[in-house]
This record gives C-alpha cells, sequence and structure tokens, in this order.
DNA sequence: ACTATTTCATCAGTATACCCCGTTTTATTG
DNA sequence: CAATAAAACGGGGTATACTGATGAAATAGT
C-alpha cells in the first residue's frame, strides 16, 4: 500500500517541506476533483457537468439574464459562461437573443426542454450532494458548509468571478 | 436579500430550485477559483500554478518518481501530470528520463534550479495559505481544515487521482 | 454635441483535468 | 513457455478557467 511514504529515505536535506495535506489549497483542490467527479458519475444519463448546472439553476432563478449577470450569479468567469452558454445552445438547451434595450448584451433563457431537464436534474443533483458529503455526520456536515460560506463570502473579490447578489 | 425570492417576478413555477450557496459543489468550485486566483497572485514572480507547485513538492519530498507516483503523491491525474511535467522540463525546472529497471516508467526529477526554486516558494507559498484562510478565525481554521480532510479521505476513490500514501 | 471612459462580448492563447484508445513493456497464468 | 492480463505512457478529444487584446455600444464629463 504505502510501501514508499514510509521508506521517505530519499527525503529533503531540510525537512522544512510542508506535507500538500497540511496545505488548505491542497485540500480544496481535491474536494473540488472529488465532488466533479461524484457529480459526472451520478448526472451521467443527462450529460451535464457541475458548471453548466449551476447556469442552468442561474437561468431557472433568473431568466433572460445577459451574460455577466449569469457569470455573477453562477459564480463563474465572464469568458467561460459564452462558451457554457454556447453548449448549451448548441445542444437546444438554451436560447440567446440581443437585447433590444443595450445592443452589447446577449440575453439567454432557457429551452422549455431545458427547463424541464433543469427540474429533472435536482434529484440526481441532490443524491451527488449527499454522496459527497455522506462521510461526514449531520452536524459536521452543517458546520462545513457554514465555514466554506463564511470563507467564500470573505474572499469573494478574488477570482475573476465574483458573485454580485447575496442569497 | 434572497435573490431566489426577491426576483422572483419571472421565477419557477413551483419554487423547489435550492440557492446554489446551498450546495456543497458550488461552494467547492469557488473556494477552488478564490484559492487558485491568491495562489497565482503571490507567486506571480515565480510563475507558478499551484498544481505545478504541487508536483515539484511530491518530486522534493521524493526525487526520481515514475509519472504515477507523482500523480499519486501531488493528487493530480495521471494524464495531466505528464503535461505539467514536460511544462516544468521545458522550463529546466525538471529533468526526465526512462527508467533502467522498467521500461515503461518515466522517471522525473527536479533539477538544482527546479530544487532551489521550490524551497524559495515555500514562504509565497504560505502566505497564499494565510492569506486566504485570514477571515476565519483560528479556531475556525483548524476547524475547517480537519474536516476538509476528513472530507478528502473519506472520498479518496472518487476522482481520477487518489492518493496512495498516508501524510 | 463631443470626447473619454466604461461596459459587454468575443477571440486567441495557456493551463488544468479528465476521458477513451492504442502501443509498448512487464507480470501472471495455464 | 506461450497466451493473457496488467501497468505505464502517449495522443486525441472535451470542458473548465483565466489573461490579454480588440471591437462595439452605452454612459459620463466637459
Amino acid at each position: 500500500m504505502n510501501n514508499k511514504n514510509t521508506t521517505a529515505a530519499a527525503s529533503p536535506v531540510t525537512g522544512s517541506v510542508t506535507s500538500l495535506w497540511d496545505r488548505p489549497g491542497y485540500l480544496v483542490r481535491r474536494l473540488h476533483q472529488i465532488h466533479v467527479a461524484i457529480f459526472l458519475e451520478e448526472c451521467a444519463a443527462f450529460g451535464i457537468t457541475p458548471v453548466q448546472y449551476a447556469v442552468m439553476t442561474a437561468l431557472l432563478n433568473r431568466p433572460d439574464s445577459d451574460q455577466v449577470t449569469v457569470a455573477s450569479d453562477a459564480g463563474i468567469d465572464r469568458t467561460n459562461v459564452a462558451d457554457v452558454l454556447a453548449r448549451l445552445d448548441q445542444r437546444g438547451l438554451v436560447a440567446r437573443s440581443t437585447s433590444k434595450t443595450d445592443r452589447r448584451q446577449r440575453i439567454a433563457r432557457l429551452t422549455p426542454e431545458g427547463e424541464r431537464m433543469a427540474r429533472d436534474m435536482e434529484r440526481v443533483s441532490l443524491s451527488a450532494q449527499t454522496k459527497f458529503m455522506a462521510p461526514l455526520s449531520a452536524e459536521k456536515r452543517t458546520r462545513l458548509m457554514a465555514l466554506m460560506t463564511e470563507l467564500v463570502e470573505a474572499n469573494n473579490e478574488f477570482s475573476r468571478a465574483p458573485t454580485r447578489g447575496s442569497h
């Protein structure tokens, strides 16, 4: 199993190198990896990624949004939103049009099929969440959610995709 | 301001759509985004990404590893490791060679320059971590790290990049 | 009314992160 | 010892995520 880890003989001269497991960034990256894997497995029948689902949810909650609004609501980069919407458009789940009040803006909304799928996916999305958080007790799940929410809110201005509104 | 309900004008027929902020996957994705942004900003002088730094740390702790071992240690996908190592090789930070005992394996190790940079980066890596976790109290930071560690360990078999050893 | 700036979208480019498939090499088994 | 399985790598393909630059449209300031 961990045959090599115990034989850390070939190790650094100075023992000052921290383990990856002590780095919050490593843990966050792994959690993200793991969640994406679980989501994709759970939602394989729909062929929808977590980000695509976030965009669809944003459009479900606020139809006819321009891309900046969608990006802000879903916590996704501006540039990326255009790609995601293009893919959803190509699959007939989203329709795009130019705004009449501001000709710079491109308005997106779910098609009836897209809206139906977004609602159908809520079940599998929930089961993915459950599977992801299952190893923790109910109390720990609540605490983790609270801590993550606090940290995201406080650091919201970082990353190119800050969310505008509250929740 | 609950943007789910306050914008309910054009809203769903059923109000059952959960807010993204209630989804662990959304929070994890945002945390990952934010950490990457902070890390890149803090380490701009080195031009090294979080994943590249993880790979360099893995090689610092265990030189002359094959790509599967590096992937496992750093918690990165097998195919991705090859790309990362190729980029580090191109910059002269990593040297690659074919194993003499198993001609399938490709062995990687840090060059002297790569090793120096890995050690130099520990400072800025620490400051990135500090900046990332700064909004939380010391007690909350500890609790969050413990919860994330527990969740990663328990879900380790998911995602294509499970880590092998202990920490 | 006319610049100046800002805002929205897009494109090109880079880097993760994963999948599937095929090839080479090693290990296992009948 | 030959047939088979397994492991390591690479290539091709897709999707996120961001940077920087460009262009078009709207708004602000003079």
